[in-house]
Formats: structure tokens, C-alpha cells, sequence
DNA sequence: TTTTTTAAAGCAAACGTTTTCATAAATAAT
DNA sequence: ATTATTTATGAAAACGTTTGCTTTAAAAAA
């Protein structure tokens, strides 16, 4: 295997100093058109590029962002990604995705590498709050899908409560009596805000209803659908996936969404609009907020003050076909 | 802010040299018992953690693995890497996505920063072959998806030929006379291979057939749906998310699936069991597929030998709702 | 004890850049 | 022409690690 070739080579190579190789590649400072052009060509034909990692050791910045959500097979946190990224990317960062399956440890472990990797910012989804940690690592984040009351930190999300509130007392208006309602895990900010919209709700209407302790999963929807054993006017269901699994449970049991029970989901992910029946739910601007929250760390990034942005989307109820007047 | 902590704070808390303070880090040779406590109750003080840019720029590999796709907020991709970078994880490797859609500019953009971040390895599906770029940047590859006949380039891919042959042959046998073929960009491999396929089916049973240029998208079903004049015994789709795409376009026409015409896909990403009519379709072991990409390129790594390693894959077909006898 | 062997720790170079500071070359002013 | 100013280049330090080599300390052998 050929040698590594590096700014020594092209130095030699054009007959110049590292120093002014170094000035053509970042135009740092002016250097003569005639010796551009030599180390230009020399980079060409040896076939040079940069080691970033050489030159983030010395500017002290990786111009990498890193990412942690709870799983990217999720697509409602693919989109989210693809947001964030697309944005960065035209700023010219790269990003490390990270996994955390929502487990805080894994989570934990997660941030230490992005450190050790030294990213110039997070962006964070997930269960843990992490404070200690980040004063420890003294990196900026960006929460994602959360609301942090500690103003040291920025954060994206919605409001999941107003949004659930909209979509029950839209149920409420039309006829809908008896409720069961599936949940996230209620360590999930946004889970535990639709909860406890919909248990407000259920006081002020005292309106009868069921309570199941589910995940933002198809598999947890399928399996709570079949717990279900009075069939209600309605499921409510903490997220879309959840929903279909609620809905193929219910396939499998004969019983026909929207005719003999509503089912509805949150969220509205690309594939509930061509679900079938087609999901009534609640939707979040996914990509939007993704690229908000890119927007944000990258303002933060640019501009050392102590600017924390904060930023709360608004959510749209969009009445499909899973629901219909009892 | 507090000064970064560096490997010689460590030392000079714990009164002893940085080697000894590397030493005790990596294990790398042995220390004694209480040193070593000095130097760990000194990193746990100080809250230190290495550098991982200036320690790569040492050894020289990152643990990085660079991942480049179309799309990750498409499914098939993001339950792809999940496999892959599952698998990296517990190899101790970091994963960095990147987007292409499908531009082979784009690509090679991605390549050269994947190049200068010093990546350890890369996984690639796209568009583009690249091969010069490979050549030149010098990092081992696996191509995703895509059979490479140069035997100097793994790959995992699956049969789609074969794939698309059987659901060929079972519409066939069920009495589909007449066809309507969307297919993928032809520049993709999978889409390539299946469109062959198809062709070659055509000639052999000599069929009734229509064929639409389409991509990998559900606009791209919705809108060649639409194009679809005369309805035929079946649309086969290259993808599923095309599928989608013309079971939507057909509802709005009130044209019912299975019942006036079948629809099937290809891939089988996981929401094509919830779909209504469940999709029809050839299933790839996707998960498996990015996980055995991930331990090919993991042995290539460790082990330095010249061994090229290929997995084939075959596909099934799973028959559910949106067909039918005809 | 003294010498030999082994184990533990330290020194300093190296990885590939950027950038400050100093110097050389070129231009402008006298 | 000489000096003053600007412009272009080079030398060398620094970023934070790891590791080969040397030295010191400890243990074993004489």
C-alpha cells in the first residue's frame, strides 16, 4: 500500500513550505498566484487530502454534531434525523447517529463517546435528564421532543398535551363515551404529557375509560389490543405505531376499525396517511423540528453568547378514517 | 469555562508520568497496584475523559465506520443501518450516516469527507461505482445491495432477480394475464435486476404488459398510479413504498385491491403487514443484511489479510392480501 | 552484602495539522 | 538610490495522545 500522503508531501513536491500549503487549502492568509497554482497542482497529482483529525486536534473543533435518539428504525426519528442532518450538512458538519433504545445506561454511555469524539454539539432525544453529565462534558445540546425547565439548556418540541387535548375533546364532540387509552412509557416526556392531558380530560368529563401501560412500539400496540376485552367507543393510542398494532389486533379479531371502534395515534408519521383505515392522529411537524433544533446548535455553535433558544411547535389534528361520530 | 482536562492534569494530580496515566487507561502494560489508584482516583476527580482525535491521530484508526445511503427516512435504509450499526456498537465502533439521494455527486462529496475524517471502513449503497475514488482514498468498503463483479470489493446483496422471478411466477400461476410494471431508477441495482426480471418474464410467458418509469418512493406510486389508463390484472411495484403509493392512487379512483386489480411490492419493510390491503410482496432479510455488512467489514478490519468476502442473500415471497386469483 | 534479573515508571518523539512570529521579498514613498 | 511599508513565505510550537527506549526501583540470585 502506497504511503499516507500528507501536507509534507506536497510541500516537498511543489518546493514550498507546509506552511503555505496550508494557507492555499484554508485561503487563511494571501499567498502568490504562482506558487497557488504549483501547490495546487502538487495536491492534485499526489492525490492529497487533509486529515480532519489532525486539524481538529489543532483548531479544536470537529465540525461533527451527534445525535442520540431511542432507535432510527423509528420513522418518526428517521425523519427527525434527516431534518437535523440535512440542515448541518449545508453548514458543513458531518453527524454521528447514535441508538440509545431508551435505556438511560446505554445513554449515558453514548455521551461519553460523543465527548471522547468531541463533537461540537448534541442533539438529544431521549429519557435521562443527564444534567450532571453535561456540566461535566461542557458540550452544547439541544433537547429534542422535551421541555427543560432549566434554562441553561435549549430544547425543541411540542406540545403533546395541547395536541391530545385538541384530538379528545374533538372525540368528546363527536360522541364518543368509553375510552381506552394505551400510553408510552411514561419516562418519555412526551408520552407522559399525552397521558396526563388524557387524564385530565377523563376528570373533567368523567367520562369512563381504561388505562393500558404500553411502549411507542407496533408490537406493544398489538399486544394491548388484545387486552382489550370491552371494546370502547374509541382508542386512544400514545403514538402511530402503536396504533396500527391496535388496529391488526383488532383485524385479527374481526373487529372493523371505524365501524365497530375508533382507533386513533399521534404523531402522524408518512405512513399513517396511507394506513388503512387511514390513522386519525396528531401531527408534528417532524422535519421542521429536526431542522429547528439543527438551527438552533448551530447558532449556538457560531455565536458563543449565552443565547438559548427555545422553541414549541404548535400540533394539528387531522381527522381521517379510524374515527367516526358514534 | 473550566480549562480542558488533559492526560497531563491527570499525571500531575496523581504525581506520576502521562505514560504511566496512558498505561493505566489502555492497559497497555502493567502498573502497579496503587499507582493505578492514584491515577484512577485522580481521572474520577478531575473528571477526565481521553481524547479520542489526538489519540486516533496516534494510532491511526478512528473506530469510525462511515455509512453512506439514499435516504435514511426511507425504512428499508433505516432498518438496514440499525442491523449495521448494532452490530458495529458492540464492536466498540461509531457510526457516521450520511445521505445521498441517490446523487452520485453528492456521493463522492461523502466520500471525500468520510476519507478525511479518517473513517476506519465504509458501507455503501448508491448509485455511483466509485471505483477510482476507492482507489484512491484507501479504505476498505463494502457495497450494500449491489452485486460488484470486481473481486477486489465485497458486497451483501440479495437475489432480486431470483426474487422478483418468484412473485413473477406466482401471479402467473394465479392467473394474472395482463401487467402494469413501475420500476425504480434503473441506476440502482435492485431496481435494474427486478426490471430485468420483469422483462424477461414478458418475453418468456409472452404478456400483456405496460411499463411506467418510476422511483423508489410513494410520490412516485401516487403519481404513476394515476398514469395507469387501462386497469390490468395486477401493478407490480419494485418497491413497497411504490405500492403504497398506487393502492392510494387507486383508492381515490375507488378502484378496490385486491378485488379490481392486485398490487404487490417488493422488500417488505415492516409496515407492509400493516397495510391495508397487507402488501403482497418479497421479503429481505433487511436487519440481517446490514448486520452481516457490519461483520464483513469488522474481519476485514481486524484481520489484514486480502480475504473478499460476499453474501448473497435470497429473498421470499410473501403472499398476503393485495393479490388474488384471477 | 553485592550482583543480576525483572518489573515499573519516565522521557521524548511522533502522528498531521494550524498559526504566531520572524524574516525575506517586493513595492511604495522619500 | 535609499528608506519605509506592505506582502509573501518559512520556522517552529502547539494540539493530546501512544509507545519505543532508557532509567530507576524492586526483587531474586549469588
Amino acid at each position: 500500500m502506497p504511503d499516507k500522503i500528507t501536507i509534507k508531501d506536497i510541500a516537498k513536491e511543489a518546493g514550498v513550505s507546509i506552511s503555505t500549503v496550508s494557507r492555499v487549502i484554508n485561503g487563511s492568509s494571501p499567498v502568490k498566484k504562482q506558487t497557488k497554482e504549483k501547490v495546487l497542482k502538487a495536491i492534485d497529482k499526489l492525490n492529497y487530502y487533509p486529515d480532519a483529525l489532525a486539524r481538529s486536534l489543532r483548531v479544536g473543533y470537529t465540525d461533527t454534531i451527534g445525535i442520540i435518539i431511542p432507535n432510527i428504525a423509528n420513522p418518526f426519528f428517521a425523519t427527525l434525523v434527516r431534518g437535523a442532518e440535512d440542515y448541518l450538512r449545508s453548514k458543513g458538519y458531518s453527524v454521528i447517529i447514535c441508538n440509545s433504545d431508551n435505556a438511560v445506561d446505554q445513554e449515558e454511555k453514548l455521551f461519553n463517546i460523543l465527548a471522547e469524539k468531541k463533537v461540537d454539539g448534541i442533539l438529544y432525544s431521549g429519557i435521562g435528564d443527564h444534567i450532571d453529565k453535561f456540566n461535566q462534558i461542557n458540550i452544547p445540546i439541544v433537547f429534542i421532543d422535551r421541555v427543560i425547565k432549566d434554562n441553561r439548556f435549549s430544547y425543541v418540541s411540542s406540545n403533546h398535551y395541547k395536541g391530545m387535548e385538541d384530538l379528545l375533546n374533538y372525540l368528546y364532540s363527536t360522541n364518543h363515551k368509553k375510552y381506552v387509552f394505551i400510553s408510552g412509557k411514561k419516562e418519555i416526556f412526551s408520552a407522559f404529557e399525552r397521558l396526563r392531558a388524557f387524564e385530565d380530560f377523563t376528570k373533567k368529563y368523567n367520562v369512563e375509560y381504561e388505562l393500558l401501560e404500553g411502549e411507542y412500539t407496533y408490537k406493544s400496540g398489538l399486544i394491548n389490543g388484545k387486552k382489550i376485552k370491552k371494546i370502547p367507543d374509541v382508542v386512544v393510542c400514545s403514538n402511530d405505531l402503536i396504533a396500527y398494532g391496535v388496529v391488526e389486533s383488532f383485524k385479527e379479531r374481526k373487529i372493523k376499525v371505524p365501524e365497530d371502534v375508533s382507533v386513533t395515534g399521534y404523531d402522524d408519521i408518512m405512513f399513517s396517511k396511507m394506513f388503512s383505515p387511514a390513522l386519525t392522529t396528531v401531527s408534528q411537524p417532524i422535519y421542521e423540528m429536526g431542522k429547528v433544533a439543527a438551527e438552533i446548535i448551530y447558532r449556538l455553535l457560531i455565536k458563543k453568547d449565552d443565547y438559548m433558544p427555545v422553541k414549541l411547535f404548535q400540533n394539528q389534528l387531522v381527522v381521517r378514517e379510524s374515527t367516526r361520530r358514534r
